[in-house]
RNA sequence: GCCGGAGUGGAGAAAUUGGUAAACUCGAUGGACUCAAAAUCCAUUGCUCGAGAGGGCUUGCGGGUUCGAGUCCCGCCUCCGGCACCA
């Protein structure tokens, strides 16, 4: 017995959608619950990874609804950036021609699976309505000086002729095409992160409801450093350098110091001097290798300037070198060496015949190499005999009463470069003019709307600077003729706020009503892969503390609780369309619907973990779901009698199933939650091959078709209409149980002789610890285990567990 | 190298606090129904010794704590993820 899922979910995905069930509007009454799934890049198709997250999603949305909430769950679109653009260069079709039509496909995936979007907020990042707050947001960052243009060595690939930011280059290639990317100097735009770079780190501490290890890896990627900063002068010169150490104890033991090649006082230091030649040729062959190149050689190399650099502490002179390993947009971009407590600086002073002076007395034993660990300080005059934190302390007041540095923290984490020269992104409103310079596109101008253009294919330069007519403009401040800004933004620009807009999204007035934002804000749950957590967590965070800075929420902190699902893995490879491994979900709606495959999502496995798709699980969880139709369907009728045993058991079971059920869905195990169900369904299957039905089991029922509804919406609405328990279930109040059903009146108890189990008895759930042993000690098996031994130690625990210690 | 996470039947997995290891589902085997098949239903299904009753073993490996360990502690192995010349 199977029924028509086919016309039930197209009926019931009407019925949502013309009556606005799942429409959200502000209600002060309520509390309220907000509720995203990151808003996915319309690739056009959904397939059964996407599934897996939107059913995770609508789960919590018609749960939280049913529990009283005013649940805000709205779906927008990542619609600018490379796929769409790439897509552009192969078919010479406009990339806002596929991307619309790919939005209409994947919404009407969305339907198929029964989601419950609020479709009346949709964005879209391409929209022109959208990205005109980009440019706005980018304007309110560049008045307060936290957009900056910049010339600087960036990642460039040369496979999308684009910079990438450092979070986009993944183990030295580019994360999108794996191509190895290449340092270039370049003139790009950067968002001052860094200066959020304490309070980003700092905050993190109170997101309790993050996984750890997202915020791990946040805390790492900012990598936070304390040290001390100090400047260093140039022996015979009026030169000085400065120089970031997170060991200035070990002063005394700097015996070099070394500028990375693209370091500005390189030039100064080897012009006329004696290596000149040799140094401007390793600077030469540093600057064209890329970081895994000059890694891959493993061994460190570097350069003599010719020039001496004087220990601020005792004036002793130290050569200055040039080496690679040291990287220019780190710290200062030089370092004071010390190859007595560091092993870099040691590889590189054993290659070069440099001098060692340990400054920490290792212990005896100890041979070769750098110490890094804890001991007292040698050799280094006034701060001899100190530990680590005692001589770190003393040498930072002595730098700071010389005036020579002082103390400082360093970050790992570099200001995030926005620019792209590509053309299917938001244009930076910026413009170039001769006579003032970079002048803001005014306020009243937006938006700065992309241009149609010819030709796609990147060159080294966006595509937007070919189109000479968009290009030339006038000057908003001189009137004289000027140039645009011809580079786009970083796609990641869109994502950091779209979660804001959602909250007003049809506001052409401002970037959206604080008023509306502050019922909304921030978010009860956020669901997307764990591969955005640095990039995208990071750079929201970072947008929303500004946000909050300049008055326009009330939140500095936009995600209260997230949640990172695991991948679905199929031949071994996540799921993903650039793997080639997709299954499309079609086939599972049209041979079981989509409340069959929805369930299967469920119960593959933990929410957090991969999950591997196997091919027979759909019509496990429908064949389920055909079972509770059947119970619902064919009913023979209620009997008139007193409810017996069965009758008991089978509503106390139902209670306990809910208790189990609301808490497995509150902590996510969501797998659990549908094994739950299941079992639930197999006791009803027994108890009605047994006695005929009583009313009770209606009851029961009932509970069963209200646990089931957010997982399995279509199915159990249709039920819920059919026998006629109430008007629409999407809005019927989740119910709750009775705690003195859920209690056990009899409980199963292991008897263990030695530890080990020997037997099981029932007894009653209140048993005492003496009725517990005496009646453990009278079983028969018990007593041939015992067989006459000495009882030295009973260790009860009634009424789970009673252990005989015999021996 | 550093920092996380994981390892349980043929497969996915379960086991909120240290208290019946393997719930639930898939797969497999046998059976009922059927002219037959599908569907459905019933039974068996960790390994092992035993004719049976019943016993022994079992949560990556080796130790430990405990009356009792998948769970806690110590030492390893393997896999996955992140970071990685960050001074």
């Amino acid at each position: 017995m199977t029924y028509d899922h086919k016309a039930i979910e197209a009926k019931w995905q009407d019925r949502w959608e013309s009556e606005g069930v799942f429409h959200a509007v502000e209600d002060v009454t309520r509390p309220k619950f907000y509720n995203v799934a990151m808003y996915p890049y319309p690739s056009g198709e959904l397939h059964l990874g996407h599934v897996r997250n939107y059913t995770y999603i609508d789960l919590i949305t018609r749960y939280k609804m049913m529990q009283g909430f005013n649940v805000l769950s709205p779906m927008g679109w990542d619609s600018f950036g490379l796929p769409a653009e790439n897509l552009a260069i192969e078919t010479g079709i406009h990339p806002r021609i596929s991307v619309e039509n790919q939005i209409t496909k994947m919404k009407g995936h969305f339907r198929q699976l029964g989601v419950a979007f609020d479709w009346s907020r949709e964005l879209a990042s391409h929209d022109p309505a959208y990205y005109r707050w980009d440019q706005w947001l980018f304007l309110e960052l560049y008045d307060r000086g936290l957009a900056y243009k910049a010339t600087a060595p960036v990642n460039w690939c040369p496979k999308d002729q684009t910079v990438l930011a450092n979070e986009q280059v993944v183990d030295g290639a580019c994360e999108r095409c794996g191509t190895v990317v290449e340092k270039r100097s370049l003139a790009q735009w950067f968002f001052r992160i860094t200066d959020y770079a304490d309070r980003l780190l700092d905050d993190l501490a109170a997101l309790d409801d993050w996984p750890d290890r997202v915020r791990t890896m946040q805390r790492n990627w900012i990598g936070r450093s304390e040290g001390a900063r100090f400047r260093i002068s140039v022996e015979g010169t009026s030169e000085t350098f400065e120089v970031f150490t997170t060991r200035p104890d070990t002063i005394f033991g700097m015996t070099f110091c070394v500028l990375a090649p693209e370091h500005p006082l390189v030039e100064k230091l080897i012009e006329g001097g004696e290596n000149e030649d040799e140094a401007r040729d390793y600077i030469v062959r540093a600057g064209r290798e890329s970081e895994i190149e000059r890694m891959a050689e493993g061994d460190k190399t570097g350069v003599f300037t010719g020039k001496f650099a004087l220990n601020p502490v005792n004036g002793k002179p130290v050569p200055i070198w040039i080496a690679d390993y040291v990287l220019m947009s780190y710290g200062t971009g030089a370092i004071m060496a010390v190859p007595g407590q560091d092993q870099r600086d040691w590889d590189f002073a054993t290659k070069y015949g440099l001098d060692i002076i340990r400054t920490v007395q290792p212990p005896a034993e100890w041979e070769g190499e750098a110490f890094l660990g804890e001991g007292q300080t040698v050799n280094s005059e006034f701060l001899d005999g100190l530990d680590r934190e005692g001589a770190k302390e003393r040498i930072l007041v002595w730098l700071e009463e010389q005036g020579i540095g002082e103390r400082a923290i360093q970050y790992r984490l570099r200001d995030w470069l926005i620019s792209r020269q590509r053309y299917w992104g938001c244009p930076i409103p910026m413009i170039d003019c001769p006579e003032c310079g970079l002048v803001p596109v005014p306020r009243d101008q937006l938006p700065v709307e992309l241009p149609d253009v010819d030709d796609y294919a990147p060159q080294g330069r966006s595509p937007l600077a070919a189109v000479e007519e968009w290009v030339a403009t006038t000057c908003p401040d001189c009137g004289g003729a000027a140039r645009r800004e011809t580079d786009t933004m970083d796609t990641f620009v869109d994502s950091s706020w779209y979660f804001f807009r959602y909250t007003d999204p049809h506001n052409d007035q401002a970037i959206f009503d604080p008023d509306k934002a502050d019922y909304w804000m921030p978010l009860d749950q956020y669901i997307g892969g764990v591969e955005h957590a640095i990039l995208h967590l990071l750079y929201a965070r970072f947008i929303t503390k500004f946000l909050h800075d300049i008055g326009l929420s009330t939140v500095d902190e936009p995600f209260l609780r997230m949640f990172t699902q695991g991948m679905l893995v199929k031949d071994g490879a996540k799921m993903s369309k650039s793997k080639g491994n997709v299954v499309p979900p079609d086939r599972y709606y049209r041979d079981f619907g989509a409340d069959a495959l929805r369930l299967f999502e469920l119960f593959v496995g933990p929410p957090t973990d991969d999950a591997v798709w196997n091919d027979s699980g759909v019509p496990g969880t429908k064949r389920f779901l055909d079972r509770i139709w059947k119970m619902g369907t064919t009913d023979p009728g209620f009997v008139d009698r007193e409810p017996n045993d069965d009758d008991d058991r089978l509503l106390a079971e139902t209670h306990r199933t809910l208790k189990r059920v609301t808490e497995d869905i509150d902590r996510f195990h969501f797998n659990t939650t549908v094994s739950s169900l299941m079992s639930l369904a197999n006791l009803f299957q027994e108890y009605l091959a047994g006695s005929p039905r009583e009313k009770t089991f209606a009851e029961a029922y009932r509970i069963m078709i209200l646990m089931l509804a957010p997982a399995a919406p279509h199915v159990t609405h249709e039920l819920w209409e059919l026998r006629e328990m109430g008007p629409m279930l999407a809005t019927e109040p989740w119910p709750e149980w009775d705690s003195s059903l859920v209690a056990e009146s009899t409980v199963t108890m292991v008897v263990q002789v030695n530890g080990k189990v020997r037997d099981r008895v029932d007894v009653p759930a209140d048993i005492s610890a003496e009725q517990a042993e005496e009646l453990a000690l009278a079983l028969e098996k018990v007593q041939g285990w015992i067989n006459g031994a000495v009882v030295r130690k009973v260790i009860a625990r009634p009424p789970n567990v009673i252990n005989f210690v015999v021996g």
